[in-house]
This record gives structure tokens, C-alpha cells and sequence, in this order.
RNA sequence: CGCGGGGUAGAGAAAUUGGCAUCUCGCAAGGCUCAUAACCUUGAGGUUGGCGGUUCGAGUCCGCCCCCCGCAACCA
């Protein structure tokens, strides 16, 4: 049987979940039902990041034990999935686990086993306002934008450092090797044009008497892993790597057959597709598949910011709307690899006009035309899905394949504006007959497809299909002013 | 000349290798009554950011310019 693993990345646990994630993991499940309903052995993951100084620092600024932080932060990371209609069997990894944290510390031995990490000073840029470090683009004009009044602090450090400028021609190569490993073609030459320009070692790990929050580092009592080593290793350390090398290698593969694939936003395409494959190289492990790269969801036209105050919330829009009105609008409304834009009139406009009065209507009539005609079942006899269609989801084209549906749904309508089976069936009942089992038909069509998009409401259509003798009709999206 | 993405109807998008500028929403008129005030047809709406070039033919290729938006290393 074969083989589908897909991850997205995890989101670090700082804030409420935004709908950025919610389109992350929705992809990816979309794509995993996808291969599951061709008869693969699936294997999704998602999860948490909750290591480093900012979730340390947001914890004590809250009075709490980071670890209860972190805790109540997964819950509500973890209690979206269902809302997001996202496949039950879904693992979930955080990496404050301990299997997680111990797999992150034999990965390291292994890097450090290539002889790829050393020792150095690293000048940490501290901030004393926040009492926490800064990167350079968190700066504005040399200082934190939060405490303009006070310098930014040098302070320097022993750090350990992976050596990354060790591996810029063995990834030029790979990419060479690998002609769609990120996708889309503008991300893969984006990403190797950043390689080509020479890469430079990233450190690994901070003092643990200033920064404790971290997987230990082994063999150093006086370090912690620095956030992104131990986070990037929860793509394997799911599936019980190192321990479960059967698990290991049919879903992540091997040298020969690599077979894990990753989503990603437009922002981590460098971990992703260049430093955590470096990674890999150094662990001696097989890299990644491909990397998808999609984009940022825009509010407004702008992005989404705390100050804005334009953020998305994934909740309240389930909440008020449905699973599959949100699904629908990730999956048709935003194109896989570009920008979109969230504004709720346009999300109102695209529900009532594709949900209420498309597919919800169309389901509407038909059924109604097959109870008034006495058509009582209807047996299901779709059990593939279509060549265009699938060709789209491979290509991680989600749109497109949301877009093939929507045609078939105009189709259905031209049809039935066409053939009149309503007026037909008055005249002709068994030439109006034939013409509201062709519409069934295509109904199951429709609803076979839309599985991987919206499950929920694809199992309504086709249960309502099985049986149609009570004469009730689903309404799947009411028309919302 | 740091790297990259983009500019197409009021809005949002699409247009293999150059070949009738297309679709959705919105707007106008008509049709239909199976349906969730829904559905179907037709129409209005364009100097494809600007200037120049190549070509029988350019949204598409080449040159120059203008304007937006990311990134610029340890930020998911």
C-alpha cells in the first residue's frame, strides 16, 4: 500500500491560533483525506512549538508555570482541529513531550557526531524593557519599538553553532537533483538564490542560566537547544524516530525514496527548504520530499496585526458560519501559493453566492425533482475520482480542483434550465425520469469530489442520495444576510 | 544597480509554446417556477501601469520608466 505523510509546520504557541494556521492545516488535510480516499496509508501531522525565550517570557509576564502555559496554549491549538473539520486521526506532537525532546537530543549527538557544531561567541541584541532578545527585524532603528527610550543591549554568549556553510553546495546539488522540491517554481528560485549567496552558521543553543526553557543540550549541563534546532526535528521525532525505523521509513522514506511532504508559509521557506534539509544532511537522514509553499492571508488588505486589530479569528468564523463554509472559502477563495484576503463581506458574498446559492440550492431542486418524481433511492456508483481533478491535487492546485467542482455545479444548473426535467416529467415521465437520475448522477459526482474539501457536507449529499423516501431535504448553507 | 512577488472591466482573479482578452461577484434587461428571493439567457462595462522595440500578430518576448507589496539571517 502506499505511502502519504504530510506535515504542516507548528505553530509557536504565543497567541491564540489565526486563521493563517487554520489554512495551513486545512491544506494539509484536504491533501491527506485526498490520498487517503485513494487508498493510501496516510500519516498528518501537526502539533506545537513551545520552547524558547518568548513563551518563557510570556509565562512569567503571566504569573504562570511555563509548562501550564504551554498547556493551555496546545489545548486551544488542539481544539480547532475538530472545527476545522481536520481528519480525527491527525497526530498531534508537541515538543515539550518527552519523546520528542529525547529524539531532538539524539538528532543533535548525530550532527554534532558529522562534526557540525561548534562553539562560539554569539552577540545576543537584549532588550531590557522586554527582558528578552531580539532579532534584528524586530528592531526599528536600532531599537525595540516597544521601549524606544532604552539602547538595545549587546551581550555575548558561548553558543553552539551548526554548521551550515558547510552544506550550500551539497544543497545547490540537491536542488538540482530535485527539480519540483519546493513548490512553486518562484519560492525554488527564491530559495536558491539564497544559498547561491553563501550561507552563514546559525546558532543552536542559549545559556541555560539565562534561558531555561529549552531541550537540554546533551553532554552541556550549561545549554539549551535554541527553539528552532529541537522544533524542526518534530517532523521525524512523530513518527517515533529514532526508535520506529519501520514507521520512520515508510512514511518519511528513505535515501532512495524520500516521500515526506511539507507545507509551509511563504516566511519559513528557508528552515524548511534550506536549513532544515542541512539539517538532515548532517543527521545523515533522508530529506524531505517537497515543500509547498503557501501564502499569507491578508485582513483587509493589510496584514493581519494585535494593532490593527484586523486579526481573523478561526473560532468565530466556524462559529458563525460552518466547517465547510470555512473550508470552502481556504480552499477556493485563496490561491494555493499567493496572498488572499479576508474581509467578512467577501467571505458573506462567496458563501451566499457559491454555498446558498449554488451547491445548497442545487441540491435543493434536484432532490426535490427526484421526491415529486417518486424516486426514492439511488444506488452510488462513483469510485474514482477524475483525471483533471487529480491532476490538480498532486499538484497541490487545491483551487483548481475546487474550481473543477464549482464548474460541474454550473453545468448541473445550465442542464436543468436546458432540459426542464420539471416540465418534462409532466408530459414525458419517463423521458423526465431519465433526466432526474442523469441530475442525481451528477450529484453524487459532486459530492464524491467534494470529500477531501468538505467532508462533512459531501457525506450529507450522499447519504440524502442513498435515500430519498422521507422526502426531507438537507439545506447545507442557509443564505445568511 | 541587494533579492523576490505583483499592476488585466467597479471589485477579485484567469489566460500551454506569442493567435478571437475569459471567469466570478456586483449592475441592467429578459426567461423560468424544480429550488434556499434561488436558477438560466443576453447586455453594458477594457488604451491589459506608461513609453518604445521585435513580429503578419504582443497581456504574453526585448529595452527603459512609474507605482504597490514582501524579504534582507537566526521572527511561526
Amino acid at each position: 500500500m502506499n505511502k502519504f505523510y504530510i506535515t504542516t509546520t507548528i505553530p509557536y504557541v504565543n497567541s491564540d491560533p489565526h486563521i493563517g494556521f487554520a489554512l495551513e492545516v486545512v491544506e494539509a488535510d484536504i491533501l491527506a483525506r485526498y490520498h487517503k480516499l485513494m487508498g493510501e496509508e496516510v500519516f498528518f501531522n501537526t502539533g506545537t512549538d513551545e520552547h524558547g525565550a518568548k513563551i518563557h517570557g510570556k509565562a512569567l509576564e503571566a504569573g504562570k508555570d511555563t509548562q501550564v502555559y504551554v498547556d493551555s496554549y496546545a489545548a486551544r491549538f488542539k481544539a480547532l482541529l475538530p472545527k476545522l473539520g481536520i481528519l480525527p486521526e491527525v497526530h498531534f506532537i508537541r515538543t515539550t513531550d518527552a519523546h520528542h525532546k529525547q529524539a531532538a537530543q539524539e538528532f543533535w549527538t548525530r550532527c554534532n557526531a558529522s562534526g557540525d557544531i561548534y562553539k562560539k561567541e554569539y552577540e545576543i541584541k537584549y532588550c531590557v524593557g522586554c527582558e528578552l532578545e531580539k532579532t534584528d527585524s524586530e528592531l526599528v532603528d536600532g531599537k525595540c519599538p516597544l521601549h524606544t527610550n532604552l539602547e538595545i543591549e549587546i551581550r555575548k554568549e558561548e553558543n553552539y553553532f551548526f554548521r551550515f556553510s558547510k552544506y550550500g553546495q551539497h544543497l545547490l546539488e540537491f536542488y538540482a537533483d530535485n527539480k519540483t522540491f519546493v513548490v512553486p517554481d518562484f519560492r525554488f528560485n527564491e530559495i536558491k538564490k539564497f544559498v547561491e549567496a553563501g550561507l552563514q552558521d546559525f546558532s543552536i543553543s542559549r545559556l541555560k542560566e539565562k534561558m531555561s526553557w529549552g531541550v537540554p543540550v546533551p553532554g552541556d549541563e550549561t545549554q539549551v537547544m535554541y527553539v528552532w534546532f529541537d522544533a524542526l526535528v518534530n517532523y521525524i521525532s512523530t513518527l517515533g524516530w529514532p526508535e520506529d525505523v519501520s514507521n520512520f521509513e515508510q512514511f518519511w522514506g528513505t535515501a532512495e525514496n524520500s516521500n515526506g511532504v511539507q507545507i509551509a508559509g511563504k516566511d519559513n521557506l528557508r528552515q524548511q527548504s534550506a536549513m532544515w534539509q542541512a539539517m538532515l544532511f548532517s543527521a545523515g537522514l533522508p530529506n524531505s520530499k517537497q515543500v509547498v509553499i503557501h501564502g499569507f492571508i491578508n485582513s483587509g488588505g493589510q496584514k493581519m496585526s494585535k494593532s490593527l486589530g484586523n486579526v481573523v479569528d478561526p473560532f468565530k468564523v466556524v462559529d458563525t458560519y460552518s466547517t465547510d463554509a470555512l473550508r470552502y472559502w481556504l480552499a477556493r477563495e485563496m490561491n494555493m501559493f499567493e496572498d488572499g484576503d479576508f474581509t467578512e463581506e467577501k467571505f458573506k458574498e462567496s458563501y451566499n453566492a457559491n454555498l446558498a446559492n449554488g451547491l445548497g440550492n442545487l441540491v435543493s431542486r434536484v432532490l426535490k425533482m427526484a421526491t415529486n418524481a417518486g424516486i426514492a433511492d439511488f444506488r452510488l456508483q462513483i469510485a474514482d475520482f477524475n483525471a483533471e481533478y487529480k491532476t490538480y491535487l498532486e499538484h497541490y492546485e487545491i483551487q483548481k480542483a475546487a474550481d473543477w467542482v464549482w464548474g460541474k455545479v454550473k453545468e448541473v444548473d445550465e442542464y436543468i434550465a436546458r432540459e426542464e426535467p420539471f416540465k418534462k416529467i409532466k408530459v414525458d415521465a419517463e423521458a423526465g425520469k431519465k433526466d432526474i437520475e442523469y441530475l442525481l448522477a451528477h450529484l453524487e459526482l459532486i459530492a464524491y469530489h467534494l470529500q477531501p474539501l468538505l467532508p462533512d457536507t459531501a457525506k450529507k449529499i450522499l447519504i440524502a442520495l442513498q435515500d430519498m423516501s422521507t422526502g426531507t431535504i438537507p439545506r447545507l448553507f442557509p443564505r445568511v444576510e
